[in-house]
This record gives structure tokens, C-alpha cells and sequence, in this order.
DNA sequence: CCATTAATTATCG
DNA sequence: CGATAATTAATGG
């Protein structure tokens, strides 16, 4: 993990949100004079559920998950977010609090820009606003799937399901570290971590998925995207 | 179709 | 070496 942010201001910084690639040189410089960047170890909270949103995080390293939380049950794991994403929640629109929490799955290094700052560059920065309502709506309808995904499918395809998002929006490639844990890919497809371990086994004995160390592997693109289509 | 339980093994600090 | 994570098999809703 290299250290392009520190030092940089925000235009000049290689690892600004893609959101913020709209924005002006003396619009980044407003951000720059308001943001905060922050380390954060593995497992750390990045935010949390239920407190009240000040800042918008920008993700320059490392991986987060997304989670909902619930009381005397296991976390659903939402989504994850990979740099250089931003980090929105569709509480800044409503009752200014967060509705899921976000956990660091690595070593990761975050920015925090004052949400005051983004509000104001709505008015000034349509395009901005216009990218930045398009990347919460994106997530919406993703998350339809994903509801959709977990309601209909059984555990073979719900882990397909995992493994294929991880590859295709995630890491980009059929080879990829596997960064997150057997407890994680639980709370992604809804199913303990026991099963998780049991179906990557069949995943493996089939020669369709494997893991060694911490390398995954997709060995049968074709019967994967099968098994999680008619799982 | 899948969770739970429990026992065992691997891995990490 | 102790703690935590992962695996595996058995059982039962």
C-alpha cells in the first residue's frame, strides 16, 4: 500500500473518487481545505449504523464491506466498496444517520470530506450532482438484485453469486486475493460459514472454484454463471 | 434444503 | 502456545 494521498491535494491526488474527477480546480481545493484522511486496520469501523453522518468517505485504499445490522442476528453483508469509490449513504438525504455500517475487510486508508462541502457543491457543480444521485440510484437497483438473489436462490447459487460479483465488480479478473473471510462470504449470501465451507468444497471437487492460500480461482466460468443463474 | 452442534485441524500473533 | 478461523461429519427441523 503506496501513499500517493498524503501530500497531494485533491487535485493533484491520483486516488480521488471518480466523482470527483467532475469537479474544478479550485472545487477540489475547497475539499482539500476540508477533508481528513485516516488509516484503518483490518475489521476497524469505518462508520457505523445508527450514528449520525458528518462527513462522505472516500475509500483510496484497501477494501470495506457494507453491512446491515441487526440486533442478536448476523450482519447482511450489503455490498463492498473498493477504491476509488465513494462512500454514500441515502441517509444524507433523509434523517442525516447511517443505515448500515461500513468495516474495513483490510488495511485500508480513507478520506472524509465534510458533507456541508458536497451539499454546496451540488449547487455549484451540476454534472457533480447529476454523477452523484446516478451512483446512489446505481446502488439501489443493485441492491434489488442482490434482495432478489437471496430470496429466490439456494445456497449454491447464492455463493456463485458471491463469487462472481467479487470477480466481475470487484477484482476484475477470475484470479483474485481472496481478502475476504469464510464469515464474510456467509454474511454476503446469507448461509453460515459452515455451509460456506461445505459448498466450497462441492465448488472445488467439481473444478469450477478454488482457493489456495489466499489465491481464488475461477477454474468453469460457464458452470458457474449456470449454477447462479438456476441456483 | 439447510442450520446447528460438536469435534478436529489449520493458522496467526 | 493460546486464540481465532476453517473444515468436516453427524443430526434433525
Amino acid at each position: 500500500m503506496n501513499d500517493l494521498v498524503d501530500g497531494f491535494t485533491c487535485a493533484e491526488c491520483l486516488k480521488k473518487c471518480s466523482l470527483f474527477k467532475t469537479l474544478s480546480k479550485e472545487q477540489l481545493d475547497e475539499i482539500y481545505n476540508h477533508r481528513y484522511d485516516t488509516t484503518f486496520r483490518e475489521g476497524e469501523v469505518i462508520a457505523k449504523q445508527g450514528s449520525p453522518i458528518s462527513n462522505v468517505v472516500s475509500l483510496s485504499d484497501g477494501l470495506a464491506k457494507l453491512v446491515l445490522e441487526t440486533p442478536g442476528k448476523p450482519d447482511i453483508l450489503l455490498s463492498i466498496v473498493k477504491p476509488t469509490n465513494l462512500i454514500t449513504s441515502p441517509g444524507m438525504f433523509l434523517d442525516n444517520r447511517y443505515h448500515f455500517s461500513v468495516i474495513s475487510l483490510t488495511d485500508t486508508k480513507a478520506c472524509f470530506i465534510n458533507m456541508t462541502i458536497i451539499r454546496q457543491l451540488f449547487g455549484e457543480n451540476k454534472e457533480f450532482q447529476k454523477r452523484f444521485h446516478y451512483s446512489v440510484g446505481e446502488r439501489s437497483v443493485m441492491l434489488f438484485s442482490r434482495f432478489r438473489n437471496l430470496i429466490h436462490k439456494n445456497m449454491a447459487g447464492r455463493l456463485a453469486d458471491a463469487i462472481l460479483f467479487l470477480s466481475n465488480e470487484i477484482y476484475e479478473s477470475p484470479e483474485f486475493n481472496m481478502d475476504l473471510r469464510r464469515s464474510d462470504l456467509a454474511e454476503y449470501s446469507n448461509m453460515t460459514k459452515e455451509s460456506v465451507s461445505r459448498i466450497l468444497k462441492e465448488f472445488k471437487e467439481q473444478k469450477l472454484f478454488h482457493i489456495e492460500n489466499d489465491t481464488a480461482r475461477i477454474l468453469d466460468m460457464n458452470r458457474l454463471v449456470q449454477i447462479a443463474r438456476n441456483g
